[in-house]
DNA sequence: TCAACTCTCACATTTGAATAGA
DNA sequence: ATCTATTCAAATGTGAGAGTTG
């Protein structure tokens, strides 16, 4: 499926994101922020090798509502807090031609997550915790040099969203970032975080921090040979799909229809929501909906196929 | 007023890059 | 020049306690 200008964006890392098809969390802390895990890393084709062009990326609140994490699962309890300005944060590379972009995966590792409305370093985000949030990319393309906001392109990848947190809340994601971000590696079931250490504030010698050899060239037990872990938890995989398509302004793709739908005003985020049977039906949970459409409050977000996550079986918590 | 919830920050642990020394 | 050991910065989730909210 491809656009009239013909620019598409996916998912690079996609199976990385497919394991955690439950409702995902992400941190965001106050000072320094918190990076992204998974990362956000696209991959863009149909752009002119020697035109040149910008990314960008930002986030964007999905609904009005505030959601709390209870009996196992996430439930809109309150009215969001109120919309900030959108924060567009330009790809490091800067300006390069197409076949740059095209070239290689676009990595967004660098951003960081905060809670500080005020944080000025350029890669930080600001984003509201308990509320939801969809990463946005924006390819721009450059004439003579100069910027053309004309010619901005966003592209929103429905399966990738979260929600931010504090502190995780469902265990199973928890687990599963445990499990898989090598950063977190001690608080694996064969880190020694779980192994009858000195309580916390000990001081401890390097001989005791480096009891034996590092192990990071061995896959933990539940990785296959490739350094995946079995997707033997998580059914309904096949319904993802990690990639978009856009020509103009604001393009959603319905799979379904094999048509675009377009009207997703970013500058009226909330008052002018996009709402289609096909968001409803596919997603399992009403996005872009003010508190007033989203009426039910005894809603849930999650479809019904995260439920099992909820009984996940994590043996780094065991 | 107060209990429950949320947030902050210092902490221990790990990885990997940089550096020093043999 | 190469290999090994050490140091250091940056990353992670944890958990106690402070702050906020309903």
């Amino acid at each position: 499926m491809t656009s009239s200008s013909g620019i598409q964006v996916t998912l690079h890392n996609a199976d990385l994101w497919k394991k955690f098809n439950s409702p995902m969390e992400m941190i965001v802390t106050r000072k320094i922020g918190r990076k992204m895990f998974p990362i956000l890393e696209y991959s863009v084709s149909g752009l002119n090798p020697t035109a040149m062009y910008e990314i960008y990326l930002h986030m964007e609140r999905m609904d009005d509502h505030k959601y709390r994490y209870r009996n196992n699962e996430w439930e809109n309890y309150a009215r969001g807090d109120p919309i900030t300005p959108v924060q567009k944060i330009k790809h490091q590379s800067g300006a390069q031609s197409g076949m740059f972009w095209m070239d290689g995966p676009i990595s967004f590792e660098h951003i960081r997550l905060t809670t500080n409305s005020k944080a000025e370093k350029k890669d930080h985000i600001f984003l509201q915790s308990l509320h939801k949030w969809r990463p946005v990319v924006t390819v721009r393309k450059l004439e003579n040099g100069d910027e053309n906001p004309n010619f901005d392109e966003e592209f929103r990848i429905q399966n990738v969203w979260f929600i931010a947190v504090t502190t995780y809340q469902n265990p199973a994601i928890k687990c599963l970032k445990v499990e898989n971000n090598k950063m977190a590696s001690g608080f694996r079931s064969t880190g020694n975080h779980k192994n009858n250490l000195p309580t916390r504030g000990t001081k401890r010698t390097a001989s005791e921090t480096f009891p034996t050899l590092p192990s990071s060239t061995s896959p933990p037990s539940k990785m296959n040979s490739n350094g995946h872990f079995s997707n033997s938890h998580y059914s309904n995989q096949e319904n993802f799909d990690f990639s978009m398509t856009g020509n103009s302004h604001q393009y959603w793709m319905n799979p379904n229809q094999n048509t675009w739908i377009n009207g997703y005003n970013m500058e009226q985020q909330m008052e002018q929501p996009v709402i289609n049977q096909w968001t409803m039906q596919n997603f399992g949970h009403p996005t872009n909906l003010n508190y007033e459409q989203y009426g039910n409050p005894n809603n849930t977000i999650g479809p019904e196929f995260y439920h099992g996550l909820n009984n996940f079986n994590c043996t780094s918590f065991q």
